[in-house]
DNA sequence: GTCATTTGACCCAA
DNA sequence: TTGGGTCAAATGAC
């Protein structure tokens, strides 16, 4: 149990730290005249995902058994998975996330979260406008992987698409994509990628791949680890003296954050940070576990064990800026087959 | 020919 | 018994 509370605070130190250090960041780069609108909102999201992190770590206490390490890993193949496949699902991590549809990509921006899907199924579901889609991993045949996902178009708003996500991927298209050395893989881009590209990107995409280099390190069990909806207070978009406020800016600009009114919370407002947002920061090629997104609103029973990222240490963002350099010791083996 | 999608049927949990 | 989730044959696209 020790161990299980010094895991915690390791991690929750983890990340508040990196949040302070992205916040200086920010500060440095508000009193720069060169720095863009679109690293500010960068790094709002960033620190975003800090805090988010940070307050699911301390609101979900039933879950810290799950974050421990668990250094088990390609298990799902074991003989024992093979009869058990209904309690096997039940296990299974799960979790939610909530994407706007974006007018132009429509539903195919769904899928571009770095895995290959493949449609399975599709249910009329009781009391629901919209049907359901089942996808699973398109490697579940030829590799094992169990991971899938269901799609379905929110009644209240159907530009809304609620993805429930199940399992983690244990192909290698999710580990090659996780521990590949080089992320500066332009030329033959995974096909979630391509499909991206196809659409009329956002300034910060270009940014960020120039401008930052960023490079997610594998430490971290953490980022695909469940959180809770938070809410907080909608902060003002201007100052009293005029000022513009970046971060109520960022925060209010719903192109990097899904925003949900809450009948329950008024007053407040829910964030929901998408994957598919998060994905514009964090190249498939280059990010863990692109289905970890930030956002989950969860209901998972879940462990890291099964966490899509694997369990290992927790994670920092190395950017490529001297200023920003959270590095922590992680062993790799996990990840290497 | 290969692979993805569709869709009705089946299985299982509640 | 019912509804959700999955299977697998049929069909379509490339």
């Amino acid at each position: 149990m020790e161990k299980v509370i010094s895991w915690e605070q390791h991690n929750l130190i983890s990340e508040l730290a990196q949040g302070k250090d992205l916040a200086k960041q920010l500060r440095n780069h508000l009193v720069s005249p060169s720095s863009s609108r679109e690293t500010h909102e960068y790094l709002v999201e960033k620190i975003l995902s800090c805090y988010q992190k940070s307050l699911a770590m301390l609101n979900c206490d039933a879950l810290a058994e799950d974050h421990r390490p668990a250094f088990s890993i390609g298990t799902s193949g074991s003989p024992k998975d093979e009869g058990d496949a209904y309690k096997k699902r039940k296990t299974m991590p799960r979790w939610t996330e909530q994407v706007q549809l974006n007018s132009e990509a429509g539903l195919e921006g769904l899928h571009e979260d770095g895995y290959s899907w493949r449609k399975y199924g599709q249910k009329e579901i009781l009391g629901a406008r919209f049907p359901r889609a089942y996808y699973r991993c398109t490697h579940r045949n030829a590799q094992g992987c169990l991971a899938t996902k269901q799609v379905q178009r929110s009644d209240q708003d159907p530009t809304v698409v609620e993805i429930k996500y199940r399992g983690r991927h244990t192909c290698i298209q999710a580990r090659s994509s996780a521990i590949r050395p080089d992320p500066i893989i332009k030329e033959e881009p995974p096909k979630a990628t391509a499909i991206r590209q196809e659409q009329p990107k956002p300034s910060l995409d270009t940014l960020l791949s120039f401008k930052w280099g960023l490079n997610v390190k594998t430490e971290n069990a953490r980022q695909d680890d469940v959180f809770p909806l938070f809410t907080f207070s909608s902060p003002a978009v201007e100052t009293e003296n005029g000022e513009r406020d970046y971060f109520a800016d960022a925060l209010m600009d719903d192109r990097y954050m899904d925003t949900f009114s809450s009948p329950a919370t008024s007053g407040s407002n829910y964030f929901s940070l998408s994957l598919d947002h998060m994905a514009n920061f964090c190249p498939p090629i280059s990010v863990q576990t692109p289905e970890s997104g930030l956002t989950e609103i969860v209901s998972a029973p879940t462990s890291v064990t099964n966490s899509p990222m694997g369990d290992a240490a927790f994670s920092a963002f190395s950017l490529g800026n001297d200023d920003f350099n959270l590095d922590c010791s992680f062993d790799g083996s996990e990840f290497l087959l």
